[in-house]
RNA sequence: UGACCCAUGGUGUAAUGGUAACACACCUGGUUUUGGUCCAGGCGUUCAAGGUUCGAGUCCUUGUGGGUCAACCA
């Protein structure tokens, strides 16, 4: 716990439940996601406080997985949910628990509801009994079945777990206010009839219960002390709380938080899985979704993330974080930990007219500055290389401090160099830079007293080996995608969020890699071997570029 | 035309009745064999009107603006 750093809304209200003994000073929270889709950047938020929260006050929390709703959920989605919150580093120790696993006694709830008068099996048809609920600025009117007797209602409701009745043919609800102002007090249906198949329970049930009445209730059951939850569930509050009291269990008390939005994303499930599904994107694990699997393999780092909720911060208003700020954290993290090694991505042959044919050296390179612990290795360097055609321009500007004609620069970890010729195509376009080096210019023992403003990354092009680009970029062109009330999200999609680079040339230290591998290709940017890659084929994914000062200013 | 919640720089988040601060972004400059990192500096903020108070971003009232709620979803 650090100590006098500001404290969020949830710190405040957690040290005072410990100052004041609330639960014997106990802290117990959850992470109830609904396994029924991938988790997101969204997610990673909720993660980071219910995880967080327990963690800084010395408390638990609990996986529990939401699964009342058989119709949508499957098996696939619990393992890929725990490998994501395993894998962003939190535990739950052997607390992992499903709603599913309380249905008995939600069962037996319900049941105490009805012998008390307080619930009802309401015959209704659908549609009658959201026409009954009203609008919210008008009250509903009451069900003609809300007043049936406690041993109709008991029995109905045995023979609806039964089976003998149809889908959607009736429901149990539970007895509150028609009047009330809040539309989730009119009488709110807590089972309804569903002929699933359970992934856990399998047909055990042909009834399940809905939200508000398996959520607060598996908080009791599990004495969770800070049931932390997003905005929009705030109205349900007064249900949670009525649940609790009119059954008599513990008193699980819920807060809310503002969820996380991210500008030039999309954060709906929905929406992310349209993307899938319409193969705008490869997959939910493309690296362009902000999805916890898409950015692991875009090489995003599980600090990374949990860095970026810390700062990103806890409170009740709307936002929109700058991806600038994820970003940030990306290369923060990035920068203390990922070799240096160098990569062309955009071949441009060099020849270094006066360095011997056929000799080749063994240059040392540091592997990173940031961390001496890394050690070096060695590059080859030999007459012909490569260097990368953006570094090279005919015309080049005063400030361009890169190669053209009659300009020096210093080849990272060799020579320096100065172009001295250069060949171009029919078209125009350059095929082949011809320099001179000075042999006395060696990096690390330089007496040439020659000073080059610009210092490029090379690879030799008789050693390099060949590899597979996989360049992204913002899977939308706007910064709020979703908040344009005359135009679909669909319509900003980026036609350029992604590019494939087939000829690109690494280093040879580089055919070793390893999918999942990081590394900061100098100059460029960060990058991670994918797991598409194959013996043969060396594929690499950008997380993220450097930062550009150079490019901002237009060129 | 209901209930609940929210309102602080461009974006977020603090300040708990007492000098509005921190991060990102942006802009300068320095260091640099990565136009990276690092370092130094700059820019810019309390929705409105009343009220309480010696003193209000903070408390009260009203207004304005925004969000949520009318699935047998969660």
């Amino acid at each position: 716990m650090e100590k006098t750093e500001s404290k969020n809304f949830l710190e405040q209200i957690i040290e005072n439940d410990i100052e004041t003994n609330k639960h014997e000073g106990r802290i117990h929270t959850r992470f109830p996601p609904e396994p029924n889709g991938y988790l997101h950047i969204g997610h990673v938020k909720s993660i980071c406080i219910n995880f967080g929260m327990a963690q800084q006050y010395g408390g638990k929390t609990n996986l529990r997985f939401d699964d009342t709703n058989p119709v949508n959920e499957d098996v696939e989605y619990v393992e890929s949910i725990k490998n994501d919150v395993k894998w962003l580093g939190f535990d739950w120790e052997d607390r992992l628990f499903f709603a599913s696993d309380y249905f008995d006694q939600l069962y037996e709830f319900a049941e105490k509801l009805i012998q008390d008068g307080k619930a009802y099996v309401d015959d209704s048809a659908q549609e009658e009994i959201s026409d009954m609920r009203g609008i919210p600025t008008k009250p509903g009117t009451e069900s003609p079945f809300r007043n049936r007797s406690a041993e109709e209602n008991l029995d109905l409701f045995r023979r609806m777990r039964a089976g003998e009745f149809e889908e959607g043919s009736r429901v149990l609800r539970a007895k509150i206010d028609m009047a009330s102002p809040n539309m989730h007090m009119r009488d709110p249906i807590i089972y309804r009839i569903l002929k699933a198949h359970h992934h856990r329970t399998g047909d055990k049930w042909c009834i399940y219960p809905m939200y508000d009445f398996a959520h607060g209730q598996s908080d009791a059951i599990e004495e969770i002390t800070h049931s932390i939850c997003t905005l929009e569930f705030e109205n349900h509050k007064p249900l949670y709380n009525w649940f609790i009291e009119n059954i008599g269990l513990f008193p699980s008390h819920q807060y809310e938080f503002a969820r996380l939005n991210l500008s030039y994303t999309i954060m709906s499930k929905r929406r992310l899985k349209k993307l899938v599904e319409e193969g705008h994107v490869a997959g939910w694990d493309d690296p362009r979704m902000p999805t916890i699997s898409g950015m692991r393999r875009r090489g995003y780092t599980p600090a990374a993330l949990r860095n970026f909720i810390k700062k990103v911060g806890v409170a009740k208003r709307e936002n929109v974080i700058d991806v600038s700020l994820l970003e940030f954290h990306v290369r923060e993290d990035l920068n203390k930990m990922a070799m240096r090694v160098f990569g062309v991505l955009d071949p441009l042959k060099v020849v270094i007219t006066n360095y011997p044919e056929g000799q080749t050296e063994d240059l040392p390179a540091i592997n990173n500055p940031e961390d001496e612990s890394m050690g070096s290795r060695t590059m080859p360097f030999s007459r012909e290389i490569y260097i990368e055609r953006s570094d090279f321009r005919i015309d080049a500007p005063r400030k361009f401090f890169r190669l053209g004609p009659g300009k020096t620069v210093r080849l990272k970890n060799a020579y320096i160099i100065t172009c001295e010729n250069h060949k171009t195509d029919e078209n125009g376009e350059v095929t082949e830079v011809h320099c001179k080096y000075y042999p006395d210019s060696k990096s690390g023992s330089d007496t040439s007293g020659i000073k080059a403003k610009g210092t490029l990354h090379w690879v030799s092009i008789q050693h390099g080996i060949p590899a597979e680009i996989r360049l992204y970029d913002r899977l939308f062109n706007d910064e709020a995608p979703n908040g344009h009330k005359d135009r679909d999200y669909m319509e900003f999609l980026n036609p350029d969020s992604f590019e494939v680079i087939k000829n690109a040339c690494l280093e040879p230290w580089l055919k070793n890699a390893k999918a999942g591998d990081r590394f900061q290709f100098m100059r460029l940017g960060y990058f991670c071997v994918d797991p598409d890659t194959t013996d043969g084929n060396l594929i690499f994914n950008r997380t993220v570029t450097l930062k550009d000062s150079w490019a901002k200013k237009g060129k």
